[in-house]
This record gives structure tokens, sequence and C-alpha cells, in this order.
DNA sequence: GCCGTTTTCGGCCCGACTGTTTTCAGTCG
């Protein structure tokens, strides 16, 4: 909503910087924790970015749906005319030229208008802008929705691979959205360093997937892929790299709000260096912490790099250290062939054993999952199996399972059989549309249970087609601080759920996170790095995820909620 | 519309590439 407001300023000539303000605010949101609970706390106004007036009229969308400064902006145009801004190429003034002089208010208009020619010889617009406008047009039409994470990485390292057997690039990274762990990205960023840098160009652009080139610079270009999905290369001097990888890493308002302060101190910074005003003198920068220390900055992570408050926390010294996958002792959630895996319980026992864990939990589903669940008795005899498997693997193998809630919130196992387990991962995985106080209720009770340790993926979302169970956010992540139940942070790719914001926000609760591959096959054990990616947009600290601490934690984290619930029940 | 360790008014991040131009406007990230 505050985009459309931005746009239909933009078509009313709003002052430049007025409708910036709301660009601004919406790309805020987008990181920040979810707004009803910004509002219900009052800290809207504490975002950057966001004053009395956005604050007003943010909590007005959000209570009524809509806001009568868009109404009354949208009531002077043509609904379809945000279609043309949405055209590659096409901006502000030519679409102001295009609707004002031309009365062209729809793609379908801009598309009569080109063929029958009424366009040639306009200022400005000559052969070759009017050939880009049409393929803006077919890009426009043939744009694919934004990019899953999962999807953009391992295209982004399969590009990075390609660039560096070309012999003429060093340095290569994925910077931009990818590097941030967006769960979903808009384009792939990828710089390097040459001496030669148009001989990496000239490789770039004949990059077999790519299906247009729709920029060929000096230091940059940018190619299509098959679907649409932009790729943007940055080549540079080796001198700059760490000036590089900053400026191509934080998101634009990370970015505006960095080199704002940095011109309050008389600096200018860009991906050219840091360059002091008064003296002239350019610093240059090979890693991207002397970057940061070069503006009396703290080192401020990758992912947190999101323009949502880090840069005053920073400054006040308040910034948390993230959690790394390094810190990662173990890994509560993973499936054999006993429930849906497709390896067999010894393959991911060895698996974990060989990622150096000391822990971590074979966690199948329960029979409420149809014929891929565990039964009561055949969980029985797995744990003689697994004690043998173990012993042989040096690592420590908790017995668990990934229980189904049910839609009362009450388990799917009993409570004999749940006490015979060494942790518990609940999830739901049936009911998910459920009303907001029956999902709340479900929930709640789920981390009142003593035997729950960890809420497994808690909203339920998939990245590309479920935005989540409706339920109170903030109510669960109170019972789960009160009652000590972790929250999980899924690492498959199209879970990543909790999402960071919402982690973000149930950190202030106080709540405790494991960070889980839910792992179906060996090689998916990796997906916890995706997990550590989200804990980090949110925050989270190593001392906050209960898979970051030594296993005797683990165990009495468990017993700690069982005992304390068995007092509450005498 | 936001914001301030000079400021409550007067600024507001920075640079590459393209096309249409003879020095720059428009778009993009």
């Amino acid at each position: 909503m505050l985009g459309a407001i931005r746009t239909l300023m933009e078509f009313a000539g709003e002052p430049f910087y007025k409708s910036m303000a709301y660009e601004r605010a919406a790309e805020t949101l987008e990181n920040a924790p979810p707004v009803a609970g910004l509002i219900a706390a009052g800290e809207l106004e504490k975002l950057p970015g966001i004053g009395k007036t956005l604050a007003a009229r943010i909590a007005e969308i959000a209570t009524t749906g809509s806001s009568a400064y868009y109404e009354e902006l949208a009531a002077r145009y043509p609904p379809s005319l945000a279609e043309l801004l949405a055209v590659p190429g096409i901006g502000i003034k030519t679409a102001q030229v295009l609707f004002r002089d031309f009365g062209i208010a729809s793609l379908a208009d801009l598309e009569r208008a080109l063929d029958a020619g009424t366009l040639v010889g306009v200022a400005r617009l000559g052969t070759k802008s009017l050939e880009n406008v049409r393929r803006g047009i077919l890009a426009y039409k043939g744009r694919t929705t934004r990019t899953p994470l999962g999807r953009a990485l391992p295209l982004a390292q399969r590009l990075t691979a390609y660039l560096a057997a070309g012999g003429q690039a060093a340095d290569l990274a994925c910077v931009g959205s990818v590097r941030r762990a967006e769960v979903t990205v808009g384009d792939i960023d990828i710089v390097c360093t040459s001496s030669e840098p148009g001989d990496v160009i000239a490789r770039f652009v004949r990059f077999e997937d790519a299906r247009a080139v729709l920029a060929e610079g000096v230091t940059k270009a940018s190619i299509w892929l098959e679907g649409g999905l932009q790729i943007d290369l940055r080549v540079l001097p080796q001198d700059v790299y760490g000036n590089l990888l900053q400026h191509f890493t934080g998101s634009r308002e990370h970015n505006i709000q960095l080199r704002e302060y940095a011109v309050r101190k008389g600096l200018r910074v860009s991906e050219n260096g840091i360059l002091d005003v008064a003296t002239g003198v350019n610093r240059t920068c090979r890693t991207e912490e002397e970057v940061y220390a070069a503006l009396d900055l703290p080192y401020i992570a990758p992912e947190m790099r999101l323009g949502v408050g880090e840069l005053d926390a920073a400054l006040a010294g308040t910034l948390p250290a993230p959690v790394t996958l390094e810190e990662l002792r173990g890994d509560f959630h993973m499936h054999s062939t006993w429930s849906d895996g497709r390896d067999s319980l010894e393959d991911m026992i060895a698996a974990a054993a060989a990622r150096g864990y000391a822990y971590h939990a074979i966690s199948e589903h329960s029979p409420g999952r149809g014929h891929i669940g565990v039964g009561a008795d055949r969980l029985r005899t797995r744990r003689a199996l697994v004690r043998e498997i173990e012993a042989k693997y040096g690592v420590r193998t908790l017995c668990s399972s990934e229980v189904d809630i049910r839609s009362d919130g009450t388990l799917d196992y009993d409570d004999a059989t749940l006490a015979d387990l060494d942790l518990v991962v609940a999830s739901v995985h049936s009911a998910m549309n459920l009303s907001h106080d029956a999902m709340t209720a479900r929930l709640i009770r789920a981390c009142e249970n003593p035997y729950v340790t960890i809420i497994g993926h808690p909203t339920g979302r998939n990245v590309e087609t479920f935005g989540g169970y409706d339920f109170d956010h903030d109510a669960v992540f109170e019972a789960a601080a009160r009652t000590g139940t972790a929250l999980e942070i899924d690492g498959q790719p199209k879970r990543l759920d909790l999402p960071s914001a919402m982690a973000r926000r149930a950190r202030d609760f106080g709540v405790t996170f494991s960070l889980d591959s839910d792992a179906h096959a060996v090689e998916q054990l990796d997906n916890v790095a995706y997990a550590v990616g989200q804990a980090r947009r949110a925050w989270i600290t190593r001392d906050e995820v209960l898979n970051a601490r030594p296993l005797e934690d683990v165990l009495s984290f468990v017993a700690a909620k069982r005992k304390r619930s068995a007092r509450a029940a005498e």
C-alpha cells in the first residue's frame, strides 16, 4: 500500500523526497518485525525513516486495510496506470509523458501506440529507446515471481564457478540479497576483482543460460536468464574489494543510512572507496572489516544489513554478535527411512558424526501422519538400535520424534511414550486452516505440554505457496518463553520457518531457538546453513540457540521443563 | 516526509550505463 501511494504521488507531481519517504518506509517495513506487534508496542516511530505522519498512515492501513490519502490519490488516475511503471526501462518521466501527452494509461494502450507508430519522434524516445520499451514489455509479461533462496544460491554458485574457470577473475563473491539470506531474491549480484575486467565481462555475457544482455559496460554488465531472472556483475580492482563487497551487500536502505551517517562525518562512501571531502583523500579497503572500522563502526554481519535499526544499535554498541554455523553442536530435526526420509538410520547418524556434531536427534514422524509415522511400540525398539549405531560413530544420537500437534493442541503420543524420548519436536501438519483463536490456543497448549522441547516450523509457511497459519504470534512467543519451549528455525529452503522478522520479534520475548535442517536425506543436513542465515537476520546470538549449547545444557533444558511442569501440577 | 553531537530549516547516497545528445537526462540498483 505504501508503494502504491508512492507511485501515485509521483504521478501527482508531489515533491521527490516526499514520495521517496513512502518508498523508504515500505522497504523498511519489509524487513521489520510484524507491523501489528510494533503498533501495539508503540514502536513504529522507532524505525528509521518513519515519523509521525507515516506512523499514523501505517497504523491506519494496518487497522482499516486502506488509507484516506491513498483513496484520494487513487481516485485521480486509472488503476492500470501503475502497469507502465512496472515495465523495466520506463520510469516516472517516461510514464508521465505517455499518460499526459498520449493518454496511455495501461500496458494495452502502450502496445497499441507502439504498433501504430504514434510514439515516433517523441523527444528522448528514439528508435532504440522504443525497442527497449518493447523488450521491457516482453520482460514484464514473462517475468517470474521472486526466486526462492534455495534456487538462487546454487545458481549463483554455478555462475561464480563459470567465471572462475575463465581464469581472469579473483575474489569472486555472491553479494546482494543472496548474501543477506533474503528468503526470495529479485536478482543475483556477483562481484569480483580483476586486472582484465573486459575479459571477465566478455565471458559473463556469454554465459550459456543468458537469454539477453541488458547492459555491457567497462566494469559492469547485466544479463537476463530464461524466465527473466537478472544477474548483475561488477568488476573492480583488487584494492577496493572491501568497498565493493560492502557496496553491493547491504539493502538499499542500509546503504543509504550508512552513507548519510558518513556524510555527517565529512565522508563519501561508494564502491570506489571512502572519500574524505575536506582533504580529497580516497581510502580504499581490501576487506569489509576495514570499511566499517574506517567509519568508526563495529562490523555489521551481511545478514543484518537491512536498514531496520542495525546502524543505531551498532553506534550504541548494542548490536549483538549473530550465531555462526561453526557454533552449532548438533541438529535436532532429521528423518530417516523409519519415517519419510530417503536414507537409513545408520546413514543419517554417520553423516551427523561426519559433520563433527557432538549430538543430534532423529525426529521421525508420529502415527498421525499416516503410514510414514512410527508407532509407539516401534519407537521403543528403535532406542536399542540407535544406541548400537551411535557407539560405532562416536556421536550422541538423541531419541526424539517430530510429534503431530492435533487440532486441540494435544499430542499424537501418550505421556508415557513422550517421557521415554530424550527430547520432543512438536509440529502442526494438519488442520492448518483453524481460526485465529483456535490455532493460537492449539500452539499455546503445545508449548504448555511438559514433554514438548521444540515447536517445529512454528508458522507452517511455504515460501512460495502459503503464508502460514493464522495465529497470535506474540501470544505464542510469550508462551514459549514462559514455558521454556524452544521455537525452531527450520532450514528447509521451502520453509525457512520461523521467518526471520518474526524470530526477531520472538527474541524480544526471551525465546530460545533451535536451528535445524529438517533433513530427509544426508546431503540435506546442509540445510542448517539456511537456518543459520535466517537466525542471523533475526539478530539471534549463540547463547539463544539450544543446539549451540553443550549436550548437558540441552538435556537440562529438557529436564527443567518437565520438572517445572510436574511442580506446577502438584 | 524525515531528521539533527553544527542545524527545528533546509537539506536529503552514490555511481554506472544507455541513448540521445554535443554536455546530459533518465533509469536502475
